[in-house]
DNA sequence: CATGTATTGTCGTCTATCCGACAAACATAC
DNA sequence: GTATGTTTGTCGGATAGACGACAATACATG
């Protein structure tokens, strides 16, 4: 999932923003690391390089995994959140100060950054309607639908589906937690929704009826 | 509550915006009326002016309040909620284009609308925060404690507290239901944290008492 | 191959919250 | 005053989903 939605790095390529490619300075980070929390309070903006990152509200031993990050995707470190590497990974760093300046100087920059906070807004948004009004098993459905349209690979009539995710992750996005979702996914594969291909790989053979559940 | 944090009405009044003054158009909304819904797809912005508005996810017959704006606020139609008119209320309104023109022409602007969709971004992690980990019971009383620290008003050594929200409301701010947000209240009602002084006039005798109850 | 660790499936118990129903209280209009 | 609508309080039943516990896998690593 393109958490975003815009590809910051290619717009980096663009040769109107030389000079904003060396405000950022590159900072990498081990799979598991936590590379920014909430009290820390500088206020920094980055972008992936390479790798996949989470964003994740966390409460006493809770965890809420927002979204996931991947090369290309645009983030600021002063939202309250936290940030933790998925795998090995490398972001282009900058403070919001030089932020500020680019925004003044580059109008592309500007507005791509209203464009960015405007999608990862909606994406909060269809959050809070998530949990506000369906229950998990619409949430799961909803969710395997959506990344199986985004990235699945269609294969003898049905789709393949690569989640690179544990259970446990899978729940922390869902806000449920990993008993339920469990049982849940395992009802779909009785159900003959989904069929397990192994470690986090799934195969969809009829997306027409995992939209039908979806939208009921 | 300040929605956003930053009262644009008073921005508005800076002799540098003068020109932007111009490309907003008034907008007036009776009470209760729909003023924009999802489906609409027009990308306008708009500030309140006068009156009070709402902001909510609805979903078959249930709704989700995200925030209540008041004059100075600013916010975006094209999020994907229903805005609604909580009494009789006019906003200023224009075009995403004509804000992307003010957004290269001023950079006040500029800062301003990334600083505004920042706080309603932070607003929403929290909303989703309180919705991931906490019961309603806690989403009640940091409620009722937010609300006393930023609009109670000192009396006899506690704080009176006007929401000018019925049960109703307040549940859908909540996300629960009228009769549970019913019950909690009254039996906050006989433990003593708060006293029931009319149509929704609460009094707080001790806002220590409170703080005590969420930070647990 | 053996051993340790991480991931998954499943079951019973427990509780917060929803939902429908209804009456009481209150407000508003006639 | 009475009548009518709106807002509230409360109760009992139903249930989704949390939680703890444990066994069964699968996976990695020496």
């Amino acid at each position: 999932m393109k958490f975003s939605g815009i590809n910051l790095l290619d717009e980096l390529q663009k040769s109107e923003l030389t000079d904003l490619r060396d405000v950022f300075h590159s900072r990498s980070a081990k799979k598991g690391a936590i590379i920014f929390s909430p009290e820390q309070d500088e206020d920094l903006v980055f972008i992936i390089e390479s790798g996949k990152v989470r964003i994740y509200l966390g409460y006493e031993e809770k965890e809420f995994t927002l979204g996931i990050l991947e090369p290309g995707d645009l983030y600021s470190s002063h939202a309250g959140c936290f940030v933790q590497a998925l795998e090995d990974s490398s972001l282009l760093v900058t403070d919001v100060q030089s932020v500020k300046r680019c925004m003044a100087e580059v109008p592309l920059f500007n507005r791509t950054m209203v464009r960015v906070l405007g999608k990862i807004l909606q994406n909060a948004f269809s959050v809070i309607g998530g949990l506000a009004f369906k229950d998990i098993y619409a949430r799961l459905t909803a969710y395997l639908l959506k990344e199986a349209q985004e990235s699945g690979v269609p294969f003898d009539g049905g789709l393949e589906l690569e989640l690179d995710l544990t259970i446990e992750q899978l729940s922390q996005i869902l806000g449920a937690t990993r008993q339920t979702v469990s049982t849940l996914l395992n009802n779909m594969v009785r159900e003959g929704l989904v069929v397990k291909r192994g470690r986090s790989k799934w195969f969809i053979p009829d997306l027409k009826a995992l939209e039908d559940v979806v939208n009921t």
